[in-house]
RNA sequence: GGGUGUUUAGCUCAGCUGGUAGAGCACCGCCCUUACAAGGCGGGGGUCGUGGGUUCGAGCCCCUCAGCACCCACCA
């Protein structure tokens, strides 16, 4: 058959035979940076995504670029609606992560930061930070982020640093910060306090020693259990059940403490559980929160026993100062057992905490911080507006839905934090971050403001002697919790800065917020309490808590696992060796290193291919359902790989066809049933990928446009373009249908997919977009396509479903009778109504070419020995003459049989039960009945095919 | 102790208001047919964790139990 001309000339399009996402997405967002896409538009509805800001000393791992990928489909997605779309990057200072990496730097050369000095190792991590705090911004670009770098901000930037000290003054003057000496959760050895959210308790072998208090003048000796018996030389009473009948007698009697020269009283309190250990509790309110808030109901004294790296102090006896804490166990649980006070020494299972910094173990300690008030219910001068002033609107947000989680059960998590949440303990002992807006007197007295000259006017008092600011920072989160509002330019609400506040009027609150379920509490519930403090606003509508990434095998990443995959490595992909080098560079303990050699040979042995941006994000989308965990698995990554690959050789097929060619941009046009077919599939398509994307199913909206492109799009509508563009005796209108819907469906499917894989529809679309009639320098800056820009058409779609069922039927007989996919085969129709015979006519063209036919007939008289396919009522017969052996036949409509008749079967049970007829809806019986009938017909014109190859 | 999620094919997961159990991968055949072997065509495979209930009808709704996972709190 000749090919047009301009096919058979040496074609004009260029694309590669392979899909090869090297080279392409570099360049690409390159482009796009350069061209200032990624900036709001100056019109349009506001869209805003505020990107979490990583940790300066982070690097992209795998939970990174799920998410980001989540917020850059969206981004791109609304960005394609014609909205005015922000995605607000930047990055965190991460106090104490920070400030280690820089310790440590010092540590290799011998040094401590007090060698240097505050300014000058604060200036050292800030020059550490100027050299590697791109380095996860850069990783970010390889993924196709379209964050606005115009606008990135950092937590300690002058603007955001500004609007901390606004904070912290407003708040400490409307009484919400206050400054005390509290137990807190010490970390001894970054020796800063920390959160509690900066606890983890872990479960621990330990045990429960049992240490006989002697009674001091009468009564009898007590015995107390404890899990902590180095705390003791802190200990100021002893507590029992004041209706424990054991012990009634000694309340009020003096214990003498042993290894101490101390007494101490034996009191009652409800506290106590009679049933554990001996019912009697050793009380030491420096070292424990609970026999803190007792020793205050009882008015006990607090003595302190540890200095603030958890050594003993001077309170002790002298022979236990200057041990670590574990060491001054060990020597007073022997001294104890020497004394013959030990009583017993039980195995005991307890929760340890530890510091998720420092993986310390967490000493509760008496020192000076400043804490945010949560939790009382009026102020202390008794303002109004102070009951939880700032957890209560931030409840009300949430209840009152301003503020929707999607999962929605994520809400029970938040509201139940709040309702329980205790006052936050901002300060730090670190010299990196956001010095506190405090000065002390020579007395002692406190002055806040956001300068010296501003906490001196604010302040009632005077002065006595010099001012010295707080040596102490705030923690990282503080900042944090500003992000929604200070990186948008608050406080800034003069002139000067007019443009800048009509973006904070713009895009606060923010459209959606995507996070991981773990910072809820540290930034979520904070990001919601300030900002409605201080903006009178919520921080964004919606908040969707995306899945953790695991392994294949749905184990937690981890390096000392050896099952991280760093998604770089994924886009540009990584040899064995090289990969091996990587996993087990920074594991320092031989037997660790080993352990993760082996697994990451097993698990990779040719190492990582390159499967490209695009198919990671695609693996993402499909990866992210409401479940709240996702495993990454290679091979689906792989199978994507495969899905871009589909689409390049598509769109190479559909230029191949178009091309250079008359496509209908202008003069008459002509749609076969194909094209009408594919216009009306696309249009259902967009409209659940638009609905899915308005509930954040990526997953069903990736699933959508895959099926589409693959199942649809290739396997039917390239095929059936074929006779199409190929055949003879197809009118040009008609070519130029074809050839127009090609075009124009491949071009509005790159459209649809870009917000998922941006680099290839871009890279497609530059040749594609003119070829439908698109200018423009960019996909990303197209309208997405709405379902309403194809037309939906039922007729078409029944039409075609018959075309399918007919060339299927044929494909099984061609595949069970092991026919040879070039062998032309003849067919009859049996029993073929008028509009089977319509459409048998209509579509012969297209049937013969795709399913290579010899040619259609009508069966007149007799049937011959055949292989048959049903179509409703119809058969289609494939006239065995050497072609089919009958045995297969047989056995292939013996098996079909029995499939259908338990369709009957099934049926005929349902629509027995009277109780069904009777009560089910109408439709619904009309339904079943209805598929009966079908089956009966099948089944009847199998048999019949089945006897007349019998009787042969 | 309080809370949440989860249990569907060999594996990983969909199944949205109850009405004929699906996909990808893996597996088994046939095929290098000029868009694509990173592919095409065909096929096998599930009593939906257990026990009950509601309903004409339950993978889906209610209750029981069990397994797995996570979060918060915590008795020294």
């Amino acid at each position: 058959m000749p090919r047009p001309a301009a096919q058979q000339k040496k074609p004009s399009w260029t694309m590669d035979k392979a899909y090869e996402p090297r080279g392409m997405e570099g360049r690409w967002y390159e482009t796009w940076e350069r061209h200032g896409w990624f900036a709001p538009a100056d019109q349009g509805e506001p869209y805003c995504i505020l990107l979490p800001p990583p940790n300066v000393t982070g690097t992209l791992h795998m939970g990174h670029a799920f998410q980001q990928t989540l917020m850059d489909a969206l981004t791109r997605y609304h960005r394609m609606h014609g909205r005015r779309v922000l995605w607000q990057g930047g990055t965190d200072h991460a106090g104490i992560a920070t400030q280690k990496i820089v310790e440590n730097q010092l540590a290799a050369a011998g040094k401590t930061r007090h060698d240097l000095g505050r300014e000058a190792f604060v200036a050292k991590v800030w020059e550490w930070k100027e050299e590697s705090g791109s380095t996860i911004t850069r990783q970010m670009r390889r993924l196709g982020a379209s964050v606005d770098w115009t606008r990135e901000r950092f937590t300690m930037d002058p603007g955001l640093s500004a609007a901390v000290r606004r904070v912290f003054v407003q708040w400490y003057r409307d009484g919400l910060l206050y400054r005390g000496k509290r137990l807190v959760h010490w970390d001894p050895v970054l020796q800063t306090a920390v959160s509690d959210l900066e606890v983890n308790n872990e479960e621990k072998d330990g045990s429960l020693w049992l240490i006989r208090y002697p009674a001091a003048a009468g009564g009898k000796d007590l015995t107390v259990a404890t899990t902590r018996p180095e705390t003791m030389l802190g200990d100021v009473a002893v507590a029992v059940h004041p209706e424990d009948e054991r012990y009634k007698d000694m309340i009020g009697k003096q214990l003498r403490l042993p290894l101490t020269d101390r007494l101490i009283p034996v009191i009652a309190d409800e506290y106590v559980d009679k049933e554990f250990g001996t019912g009697c509790v050793k009380i030491t309110p420096a070292h424990d929160f609970n026999d803190q808030k007792l020793g205050q109901r009882h008015g006990l004294p607090v003595i302190g026993i540890f200095t603030l790296d958890a050594k003993v102090n001077e309170n002790a006896p002298v022979q236990y100062r200057g041990l670590d804490r574990f060491a001054a166990r060990k020597k007073i649980v022997a001294d104890l057992e020497a004394a013959g006070l030990l009583v017993e020494t039980k195995k005991h299972k307890l929760m340890v905490p530890i510091s998720q910094r420092s993986d310390a173990v967490i000493e509760p300690m008496l020192t000076d911080q400043w804490f945010l008030d949560l939790t009382r219910d009026t102020q202390p001068d008794g303002r109004p507006g102070g009951k939880r002033a700032i957890t209560e609107p931030a409840l009300a947000a949430v209840r009152g839905g301003a503020v929707k989680f999607t999962p929605e059960n994520w809400s029970t998590t938040y509201v139940q934090w709040l309702e329980n949440i205790q006052d936050w303990c901002v300060s730090r002992q670190l010299w990196w971050g956001h010095q506190i807006p405090a000065w002390f007197d020579e007395a002692g007295n406190i002055f806040v403001g956001e300068d010296e000259a501003d906490a001196l006017k604010h302040s009632t008092i005077k002065p006595v002697g010099k001012l010295r600011q707080d040596e102490d920072v705030l923690d990282t989160w503080f900042s944090s919790a500003l992000w929604p509002f200070s990186t948008l330019g608050w406080p800034g609400d003069t002139p000067e800065r007019a443009k800048e506040w009509e973006r904070f009027n713009a895009f606060l609150p923010s459209s959606v917020l995507i996070t991981g379920f773990d910072i809820i509490f540290f930034w979520v519930a904070r990001m919601v309490m300030a900002t409605q403090y201080f903006t009178g606003r919520v921080p964004f509508h919606e908040v969707y808590i995306n899945a953790i990434v695991r392994d294949a095998e749905g184990q937690k990443m981890s390096k000392s696992k050896g099952n991280t995959i760093d998604p770089l490595d994924l886009i540009d992909g990584i040899g064995l060796e090289a990969l091996v080098q990587k996993s087990t560079a920074a594991l320092l303990i031989p037997q660790v290193r080993e352990k993760v050699e082996k697994r990451v040979r097993k698990d990779y042995p040719q190492g990582i291919p390159a499967v490209g941006a695009d198919a990671l994000r695609f693996t993402f989308a499909a990866l992210a359902t409401y479940s709240r965990t996702i495993n990454f698995d290679l091979k689906r990554c792989e199978g994507y790989k495969n899905f871009c690959n589909k689409l390049w050789n598509a769109s190479r097929y559909v230029l191949m066809n178009t091309e250079g060619q008359d496509n209908g941009l202008s003069g008459e046009l002509e749609f076969s049933l194909a094209d009408r077919w594919i216009q009306s599939r696309l249009s259902q398509t967009l409209g659940i990928v638009e609905k899915e994307f308005a509930s954040y199913r990526f997953d069903l909206a990736a699933q959508a446009l895959y099926e589409f492109t693959w199942n649809e799009f290739c396997d039917w509508y390239l095929e059936l373009s074929k006779p199409a563009l190929q055949g003879e005796g197809v009118s040009a209108a008609r070519q130029r249908g074809t050839r127009r819907t090609l075009v124009t469906v491949l071009e509005a499917l790159l459209r649809a997919l870009h917000p998922i894989t941006p680099f290839i529809t871009e890279e497609i679309w530059q040749k594609v977009g003119p070829l439908a009639g698109k200018s423009g320098a960019s996909v990303m800056i197209q309208p997405y396509p709405r379902p309403s820009d194809f037309k939906r058409d039922e007729t078409a779609e029944q039409e075609l479903r018959w075309i399918q069922e007919f060339i299927l039927g044929l494909r099984r007989i061609r595949a069970e009778m092991d026919i040879a996919p070039g062998k032309l085969i003849p067919v009859l129709l049996q029993d073929a109504s008028k509009s089977d015979r319509e459409r048998a006519e209509r579509y012969q063209p297209l049937l013969t070419f795709i399913a290579r036919l010899e040619n259609i007939g009508l069966l007149t008289g007799e049937a011959p020995p055949s292989a048959t396919a049903l179509l409703g009522e119809m058969k289609i017969l494939v006239p065995m003459a050497g072609l089919i052996d009958m045995g297969a036949e047989r056995a292939r409509l013996a098996k079909e049989i029995a499939r259908v008749e338990g369709e009957i079967g099934k049926c005929q049970t349902k629509l027995g039960k009277p109780d069904f007829v009777d009560n089910a809806p109408p439709a619904v019986v009309e339904k079943e009945r209805q598929r009966l009938k079908e089956f009966e017909t099948a089944v009847q014109g199998l048999k019949e095919q089945l006897k007349r190859l019998a009787s042969l």
